[in-house]
RNA sequence: GCGACGGUCGUCCAGUUUGGUCUAGGACAUCAGAUUGCCAAUCUGGUAACCCGGGUUCAAAUCCCGGCCGUCGCACCA
């Protein structure tokens, strides 16, 4: 059974994710639900995200619509991008964009928005075939991969946003100007994108309808190497991955090698990399992979994709890009708004570095990382989750089914659980409980036990050493904010 | 989207070849009770499923058709 199976079965198991709609059998791929114990994960590592990146370096952020405007993607490139026709060839499967094979087969220009049926009726007319096999087509598609959506009565067109970037470009110039901002200024957003993936698969890994945490840093592109900030991560450590090669290297010492091209790139790919750290997510297990040519996107100049290694093989959790003026020139452009901001008395076009991390995969990655099968106690299942992470931080279990037991176990329960997430749990024996509780990752379990009745004291297991000691009730809630703190 | 294979309690599986005591069975999980009392104990009892729709038939979990979902491969993945 691979990783992915474990995870799976747990997910579905113990309510951490599940596809949607699943009562139905009309349901469509690529949605899932997170559930009880999935929420709190999610919660949690955005927490973390939010401490580790925004307020660490005084992002500002926003919750930006789902259902953004036509224009928006207009000036984005998104519909231009994406609404190819595409042809298939019936008899070796292949495809083909439809006005390519048009252009070269018969001469003919094909306009960009020309309806399907006229581009089917030019492929007959023009006895186009297969370049391949010389096979008869299939009537074209447009693969647009993002979601449409009608507004009002007019069924006027807008679109589900297919990444949260866009609702930061389009919202810079308010932001920049009411917060007082100066670049560099970072703009953080989390919220759900939308992709009309063609074949959505492997649960949280490809979904039509995910979580992003981006990061938008705009800045000055004359001042990439002014950042005195850089003191604070120069020692950190990176693990970079280029051209086939792995070095770990200092952002210091990267900076000077030229493997990473300015303090900025470097400063933000370090904070990035101290926050997984955190995680629980195997530092070893990680790399910033620099991007060829022909892997980057269109708006992209240089690019780093932060990726972890799975059962899968390595998987890409953060696109780093540095998107230069491309956002902010092609918006004022389309909408015709100076976008022009000061920065030193020198006016500027701020150029944009990006973050883009998506939540799913992480969640996924973290859950992976952290489970482990114990051979030496019957197999028991536990997910090593950071303390700071896991769903529920800690499970209050009377050793006895007994009234005095119950009733110490409440006054617990109720002393702690507004600052915490704890369970009660007085079902079976203390050991299934036990058991229960690490294969959700939960750190600490409370006993009340026979000497609890006596001197107010409880038993605390341990989850990862199953290791005992005894603490007051009174001491409870300081033990778990100090074994609860991130640092 | 194409191709191959598959879909049965929460999970894993038996049953489908050859339609009929299948009124769908087991294990684990779960719930209740008893017993026990610090690491998945035992006993008793319970809850709980044939992916959806149509067809063939006296009779469908089983055969046929369509859809949906899943795994893998191809393609796609700004």
């Amino acid at each position: 059974m691979s990783a992915f199976d474990d995870i799976f079965k747990l997910a579905l198991e113990r309510g951490f994710y599940f596809p949607s709609c699943e009562i139905y059998s009309d349901t469509n791929a690529g949605f899932w639900e997170y559930g009880p114990n999935g929420v709190k994960i999610k919660n949690k590592f955005l927490d973390l995200w939010r401490r580790e990146l925004v307020r660490r370096d005084g992002m500002l952020e926003i919750d930006g619509t789902q259902i953004m405007s036509k224009s928006v993607f207009l000036a984005s490139g998104h519909l231009k991008n994406f609404s190819d026709p595409v042809v298939k060839c019936i008899k070796c499967k292949s495809s083909f964009r439809a006005d390519k094979l048009i252009q070269d087969q018969a001469g003919i220009e094909v306009p960009e928005r020309l309806q399907n049926d006229k581009v089917d009726l030019l492929i007959k007319e023009n006895n186009i075939k297969c370049p391949n096999c010389n096979g008869e087509f299939s009537t074209s598609e447009r693969f647009n991969m993002m979601f449409k959506v009608e507004i009002g009565p007019n069924h006027d067109e807008a679109f589900l946003r297919p990444e949260t970037c866009q609702s930061i470009f389009v919202d810079f110039p308010r932001i920049f100007k009411v917060s007082r901002g100066r670049l560099p200024l970072g703009i953080a957003q989390v919220g759900k994108s939308f992709r009309n993936e063609i074949s959505p698969r492997q649960g949280l890994l490809r979904l039509r309808e995910f979580y992003q945490a981006e990061i938008e840093i705009f800045c000055n592109p004359n001042k990439l190497d002014d950042l005195p900030k850089f003191e604070d991560i120069k020692n950190t450590i990176l693990r970079i991955y280029d051209k086939q090669q792995l070095v770990e290297i200092t952002a210091t010492d990267a900076l000077e090698k030229g493997i990473l091209p300015n303090k900025l790139v470097a400063y933000y790919l370090s904070l990035l990399v101290e926050f997984f750290n955190k995680t629980g997510i195997s530092n070893k297990r990680t790399r910033l992979r620099r991007l060829s040519d022909d892997e980057k996107a269109f708006y992209s100049s240089i690019a780093f994709d932060l990726e972890v290694d799975t059962s899968f093989g390595w998987l890409e959790l953060v696109a780093c890009n540095y998107r230069s003026d491309y956002d902010l020139m092609s918006h004022s452009n389309t909408s015709k708004t100076n976008l022009y901001v000061m920065d030193d008395d020198v006016k500027v076009l701020p150029h944009v570095f990006e973050l883009s991390l998506g939540v799913d995969r992480c969640i996924y990655s973290i859950l992976e990382h952290s489970y482990f099968i114990d051979k030496e106690k019957e197999d028991r299942i536990l997910l090593k989750l950071k303390p700071y992470l896991s769903p529920i931080q800690a499970g209050i279990l009377p050793l006895l089914k007994k009234d005095e037991f119950k009733k110490k176990s409440m006054n617990l329960l109720s002393l702690i659980n507004k600052d915490f997430d704890v369970f009660y749990d007085e079902s079976g024996s203390i050991g299934r409980r036990y058991r229960r509780l690490e294969e959700i990752g939960v750190p600490f379990a409370f006993t009340i036990d026979h000497q609890t009745i006596d001197d107010d004291t409880v038993t605390i297991r341990y989850r990862d050493s199953m290791n005992q000691e005894r603490i007051k009730i009174s001491d409870v809630k300081s033990f778990l904010a100090l074994h609860l703190s991130i640092d």
